[in-house]
DNA sequence: AATGAATGAGCGTTCATTCAT
DNA sequence: TATGAATGAACGCTCATTCAT
């Protein structure tokens, strides 16, 4: 029953967090929200900042081993266009996390230190399998590492123009994976009912 | 004479958000840093957020500015390695406030307004060239512009995690670029006095 | 059984109202202390202050009546002289409740009252043995009063001085109880290795 | 006018602690009382704790000036009845600040601390005066500081008592003072409008 | 224009107490 | 009797903003 509730917390917590930041969301916020009493916040977390710390931790650790998951390994013919996809999925199915921090910041030392963790640990994994599939066959390990945080940059910026800017759902992921290969099919045009806020 | 005293509010705001985030940062210490009053501050901003606005306005028209001055016309040979290294060169002498908003977020919806119009109208300046370069004859309009956006995000992150969390100078811009550009250019082993923290 | 973990409770309050006071001492420390449930504690006591009531009444009880057994009826030469160790034994082995009540406070009225019967207590006890000895003939009953209660403050301040602030152990007693009588007996200097902080 | 604030302030605490004790005035209590808002209070002290630590420590050493003034060098007849004479003097118009620290405890080690300099820096200013008048001419220095202590006992004791618990007023001080300094004096019976609570 | 003392609403956190088991 | 998770009222403190000078 315990965990019953600490869950209550985080999802009330992940919720108002996206929707209206970390700073403007109050604890008595979360709790109204969670439908517990204000001290119980304090039996599962030491501070607020604690639990957007823990949230933000669990988060990126998850996205980082989903895109380990998906991304390691694959040596096949359309490697990289799957690469894309992959980490696009997470991204979508994780964009709270990533609407949280992109917009309205770490909040603190300590969890920008967790996102960078994060960045590097996902670049570590992308310049792994650069160097598996022989895509830069003459590029120095720093070559690489510039080359594999270019693709999260991608990744991440439609991720966050697409999905969160412009409410765009799973169903156009392979269309723009496509692009972000290289490829040439065709990208369906902005869905006319989803509008730009 | 007034408009002194706005720079330097200004000037000390800049320097104050980057080093501790506009949360962290208190309209006291500003008006100290800058020397002037506490009642002062309110002659030339609303209010704090104000002030914010007013600073990611400016600055992220200006860096809009130099990449659209950078950027457009220039169609020659390498006129995609330019592009990233003229964009870079922005990025770097701008890395400021892009310290600021993505280490510390938007901090309002209006702010966001701001950051999601300024992405969109760098996009436009890159669709524009993609498009005259003929780089992607086949590519429909939506297609150029995940393009255009997964440009920007390779510039952005390689930019965040070289200028910002490596703090690397503006010696290796080129070399980043040549990656970013799909040159195989020696990239520069990372400087040993340099340390990631 | 039950009256066991009461005592346990007792005790560890005792321990840390003495270490670090009653308004820094929180029922989960006592708790903690005492090996017991939070919710023991209520079983025991309706409140923390009735904790802390019921120890200063008792202790100080306690010493009322190791006064009085001590000092009454002892019409000897070295009368002044005795009840002065006498009393200075009983602050000694009691000096737990002292340094609570004389650094802490009382913390409430009640406990006030307590403490104000108990010194009152003690000044009915010490007044009448100064009658029975016939110390000061022609006082009259307030001005007796005057005097016992000067007796109570010269032991009680040199008992807190020196037991407390400057930790004293028990082979001084009678040193100092020579000097509150008036007596000529060499003091023992005070010990190297025990200094003022 | 800011000093006319602060002083206000001050005195609004000196009345609610001693009326209700440290831990029972609340900061909103004081601002209150002192008519000034919530804020204002942190323009001229750190915290709560550090207006009492400013209180004790002003009152205290206000207090040892006094005592020190009245009681060195007057190396008269009566000298030892001067003394007890002053020095409760100087506990009466102290009292307040007397009531709290006896009372409500010193509520952090650092008042303590203080409280404990006050009475070695009495008890210096007592013990040279009792050298100089040669009252115990074969005690050691350290019986002279076991007497000197017993005296500020006995002065506080029944200045706690008869100020304070029974709320004696100025008139009395006079037969008082002769019952500390052993005279035989007629003391007032205690007024029969004044009663014990 | 410039000042800086004053404001007060608001928030994170604590902790004595309760109650279902 | 014993537990310990849950409660919620209460408080110290912050800081953006105002305004009399």
């Amino acid at each position: 029953m315990g965990e019953d509730k600490k869950e209550g917390i985080i999802e009330a917590a992940l919720k108002l967090f996206e929707e209206q930041g970390y700073h403007n969301t109050k604890v008595s916020d979360i709790v109204r929200e969670a439908g517990v009493a204000q001290g119980t916040f304090y039996l599962y977390f030491k501070s607020k900042e604690d639990l957007f710390r823990s949230i933000a931790e669990s988060c990126l650790d998850e996205m980082a081993v989903a895109i380990k998951r998906n991304c390691s390994g694959s040596v096949k013919e359309e490697s990289f266009y799957r690469m894309m996809l992959e980490t696009l999925e997470v991204y979508y199915d994780n964009k709270s996390i990533l609407k949280i921090l992109n917009r309205h910041g770490a909040a603190s030392s300590e969890i920008e230190d967790i996102s960078n963790a994060f960045y590097r640990r996902i670049m570590l994994v992308i310049k792994q399998s650069l160097m598996e599939w022989g895509a830069f066959p003459n590029y120095s390990e720093a070559q690489l590492e510039v080359a594999a945080y270019s693709k999260i940059g991608m990744v991440e910026m439609v991720a966050y123009q697409y999905f969160i800017v412009q409410h765009y759902d799973k169903s156009h992921i392979e269309a723009i994976a496509q692009v972000l290969a290289g490829s040439k099919a065709q990208c369906p045009p902005k869905p006319t009912d989803v509008v730009d806020e």
